[in-house]
DNA sequence: CGGCGCCTCAGGGTTTCCCTGAGACTAGAT
DNA sequence: ATCTAGTCTCAGGGAAACCCTGAGGCGCCG
C-alpha cells in the first residue's frame, strides 16, 4: 500500500481527493490535515509515502511545509497542489526538493498519474505549466534567483502594468522603442507570459503595481 | 427530487460537492460545468432548481452567471460558492438577486443546510459575513449597480483579463473577431481604459478575475 | 409605433507585438 | 590579460492587434 497524506483547508476538496484516490486499490489515504502545521504533525504520526500539499493553506503554506519535511529522516515525496500557474511558487517548490506539482484544474485527470509517478520517485509537473518556464526551472542550476527579471526588465514590466505602451515608455527611459520591446519580450519569455494581461497580473501578484 | 447544477472549474471540488450532496436522498446533481459559459448552457439544458456557482470561474464569474440567469423564465435559486469573505462580491451577488452565499471553508458543515434553505426559497448567508452589510444588503435600498458595462462587455473584459486576445476570444463566444473588438473598444471607452493593462486592472479591482 | 440599447459585423489605417540578430559595455572567472 | 556571461542597447520586418466609423437587426418599453 502506498500511504498518502492530504493537506488542504477545504473539506470538500479533501473529500474529493480521497474519493478519487480510493477508486484505485493499492492507495490509502492515511491522514488529512487542514493547515500547514497540522500537516507536519500528521506526517510525523502517519509516516506517509506521499504528501499532497495545497499551496494556499492557513498557518503555513505548502512550500514551507515541504521545506520542513525535507529535514525529516524518512522524507516523503511531495506533491504541491495549487490553484494558480505561478512560476514563483513552482520555482520555490523545486528549490526545496519538491518533485510533484499539480494544478487544481488538472487534478481529476492527472492526480493518479502524478501520484504513481511520485511513487516511483520521479518528477511530475502539471502539463499546463508553461513550457519555457519548466525548461528554465528543470535545467539550469541557476534557480536561487527567485526573481528572474533584470532590473531593466522589471522597470519595463511595471510601466507596462501601469498602462503604458512601448511608445510611451521609451521617452521615459530615454531609450529607443526597440529597446523597450526587447525588454518586454524577454521579460515575457522569462515569466511565461503570452499577453499583456499576463504581464499585468504578474506585476500585481509581485506587488510591482496595485490593481 | 431537488435538481442541482454544480459549476466550478476544479474537477476535484465538483467531485467532493457531488459526493456530499448525494449522501442525502431527495437531492440530485443533474449537471456540472467548469466555467461560466458552460454553466449557462447547462442550466438551460438541465433546468436545475438550484445552481451552485463558484465565484472565481474562467470565462464568466459566478455573479455574472447569476446576472444572466436572472433573466431566464424559470429562474433557479443560486448559491454563490466562494473562497474569500469579500464584501464587494457579496454585495454584487445580492444585487443581482442571489440568495445563497457560502464560503468554501464552510462547505462541509453547511452546504446541505444552505441547499435546504434555498430549496425553501429563503436566504442563506455564510456565518462569517459582517452583519451590517447584510442589513444594508437585504433591505432593498438604493444599492445601485455601479457597473456600467453590458453583460457581453463584461464577459469580454474578463476574457481579456485572463490573458486572451480577441482572436482567441471570438471562437469561445462564437462571434466574429470584429464583434469582440467592438465590445472591447466600447468597454474601454466606458471604463476609461487606454490600454490592455488598464482593462486588466479594472477587472481585478472589480473581482472579475484574480491577479 | 418609434425610439433606444444591445449585439453583431465590415472596412481600413495605425500601432503594437514579437522574433531574430547583433554590437557595446561591465564584471567576474580562468 | 583574456575569456565568458549577462545586460543594455537597437534594427528589420511580418504578423497581429488595436481602434475608429458606420450600420443592420433584434428586443424592449413608453
Amino acid at each position: 500500500m502506498t500511504r498518502i497524506l492530504i493537506a488542504d483547508d477545504h473539506d470538500v476538496l479533501r473529500t474529493g481527493l480521497r474519493a478519487l484516490i480510493e477508486t484505485r486499490s493499492g492507495w490509502e489515504v492515511v491522514a488529512e490535515a487542514r493547515d500547514g502545521l497540522e500537516a507536519l504533525r500528521a506526517a510525523e504520526a502517519a509516516q506517509p509515502d506521499i504528501v499532497v500539499l495545497d499551496y494556499a493553506m492557513p498557518v503555513m503554506n505548502g512550500v514551507e511545509v515541504a521545506r520542513q519535511l525535507r529535514a525529516r529522516p524518512r522524507r516523503p515525496e511531495i506533491l504541491i497542489f495549487t490553484m494558480h500557474d505561478d512560476d514563483a511558487v513552482l520555482r520555490e517548490a523545486v528549490l526545496v526538493g519538491v518533485r510533484g506539482y499539480l494544478l487544481k484544474s488538472d487534478a481529476q485527470g492527472h492526480l493518479l498519474e502524478a501520484l504513481a509517478t511520485l511513487a516511483r520517485h520521479e518528477a511530475y509537473i502539471s502539463g499546463q505549466v508553461s513550457g519555457t518556464l519548466l525548461e528554465a526551472v528543470l535545467k539550469p542550476g541557476k534557480l536561487e534567483d527567485s526573481n528572474p527579471l533584470t532590473p531593466r526588465e522589471r522597470t519595463v514590466v511595471q510601466l507596462i502594468a501601469e498602462g503604458r505602451t512601448s511608445r510611451q515608455i521609451c521617452p521615459i527611459l530615454k531609450v529607443g522603442i526597440k529597446t523597450v520591446e526587447t525588454h518586454r519580450a524577454s521579460a515575457m519569455r522569462k515569466i511565461g507570459a503570452a499577453s499583456t494581461a499576463d504581464i499585468v497580473r504578474y506585476a500585481i501578484r509581485h506587488r510591482m503595481v496595485e490593481a
